[in-house]
DNA sequence: TCTGGGGTCCTAGGACCC
DNA sequence: TCTGGGGTCCTAGGACCC
């Protein structure tokens, strides 16, 4: 059985484009929170020049002169298309492993005369007929082949979106053309020294002295340059594993130096990561919060602290109380905290808790699971942030800027747009 | 004035056990 | 005089992913 990649291009900007077909032919940025730096962007500012990672205040010249238009990041609305995205593929091969917001790995026989070309091709244009979302894939035997396949379906135009690795006559001829930095597995250290010891591309990485690339880089290198030669060993997995951890954080608006405004963003994000931990059906073991100075200034600050509870929690007031106790352990007046966050660990699903020998609470059924069951119902029908804690504070003066953000074209009904004939 | 957020996996080294 | 060897667990830090 073949495993392809089905990756959409550009996706948050291509999400932006399909709720507002009217900025289709313009040069579209998408920041992220706090309107921080460039996140994605599509084709049309990609070639005018504006590149990924880019801040936003050092580039808003050029985007002017460009006419771009710039678009604050919207995760619900991505997420919504995210999961429609996921169910067409769904529809259309035997296995999915949904691998970030905007890629999934699946696995399709292969027909009698192994050509899947058709198969992808109708794919991509019913995703193409429901979302406005422009896709690759790329097919081969693994997923480190199909990472690579689906490279080279973007990069190569002569392959219109679609590669399969795996009935390519000469393999040896496409590995070679995806450089070092582009392989699924390779980040920039690592890269470094590959370049340094003469490894510049995929097929040099498959072909270098297994002893060499595993004192270097571990078991995770040997999977790779055996995916690479064609065995498969990433293990594929269909069902989402339960998460391990869950994290909260974000920049700020400015810089922070009073322990009021920490306790209110500490307690901010302890709601939403409560949420979050409700939503996955799991429990927190331990808390732990931190927050930093900006990496930019001289004086560099880093501080967490973490409390472990008693019995395993998802319960805001209980997740509250741990978080804001601890947080004159991680203040320090004299530094300008910029960023700040909170994170959930040791995770258990609802079904292996285990009841504290002094308590006499049981879960789910109890007044505290049905009150936050309540809370959480009230937010989704009238609105984020309804039913809120006081302790996040009224004023929130270090609250995200979000100066360019997209409607709920997707999931609110007043935002549906309206199409007038 | 401004520089993302949310994850996972692996390894090395220390503490501890018998 | 003499100070083992094999194993597990935990943690911090590094590297990677999108």
């Amino acid at each position: 059985m073949a495993t392809a990649l089905v990756d959409s291009n550009n996706f948050y900007a291509a999400c932006e484009q399909s709720i507002d077909p009217s900025i289709a032919n313009r040069p579209l940025i998408v920041l992220s929170n706090n309107d921080g730096c460039v996140i994605a962007r599509n084709a049309k500012a990609k070639y005018l020049g504006v590149s990924m990672g880019q801040p936003y205040f050092k580039i808003r010249r050029q985007l002017e002169k460009i006419e771009a238009e710039v678009r604050s990041s919207n995760y619900t609305l991505y997420a919504d298309i995210s999961q429609r995205f996921m169910s067409i593929i769904e529809a259309n091969c035997e296995e999915l492993e949904v691998y970030s917001i905007d890629e999934a790995f699946i696995k399709v026989s292969r027909t009698s005369d192994h050509n899947l070309m058709i198969w992808a091709r109708r794919l991509r244009e019913i995703i193409y007929q429901r979302l406005s979302l422009p896709v690759a894939i790329g097919i081969g035997e693994n997923k480190s082949q199909a990472k690579i396949a689906n490279h080279l379906a973007k990069t190569m135009p002569s392959h219109s979106g679609i590669f399969d690795l795996g009935i390519a006559n000469d393999q040896d001829y496409f590995l070679k053309q995806v450089e070092i930095e582009d392989v699924w597995g390779i980040g920039p250290k690592l890269a470094y020294w590959c370049r340094a010891n003469g490894i510049h591309n995929a097929l040099q990485l498959r072909d270098i002295p297994s002893n060499k690339l595993k004192k270097k880089f571990g078991v995770k290198g040997m999977r790779l340059q055996y995916e690479l030669k064609g065995h498969s060993c990433i293990k594929f997995s269909s069902q989402a594993m339960p998460k391990k951890e869950t994290c909260v954080s974000n920049s700020l608006n400015k810089p922070i130096n009073n322990i009021e405004n920490l306790r209110e963003i500490i307690a901010t994000h302890t709601i939403r990561a409560s949420e979050k931990l409700r939503k996955q059906k799991q429990n927190a073991t331990s808390v732990t919060i931190f927050t930093r100075t900006s990496f930019y200034t001289p004086n560099f600050y880093s501080q967490s602290a973490t409390k472990r509870l008693d019995i395993p929690s998802n319960d805001t007031r209980i997740l509250l109380a741990a978080a804001l106790g601890l947080t004159k352990e991680i203040f320090h007046p004299n530094y300008l905290l910029i960023k700040a966050g909170v994170i959930m660990q040791e995770l258990l699903g609802a079904d292996s808790l285990q009841l504290h020998l002094l308590s006499r609470k049981s879960f789910g059924t109890s007044k505290e699971g049905c009150l936050m069951k309540a809370i959480d119902n009230l937010n989704k029908r009238y609105g984020q942030d309804t039913v809120y804690w006081a302790a996040c504070g009224m004023k929130k003066k270090w609250e995200v800027r979000r100066r360019h953000v997209s409607a709920l074209a997707t999931t609110r009904l007043s935002d549906v747009p309206i199409v007038q004939a």
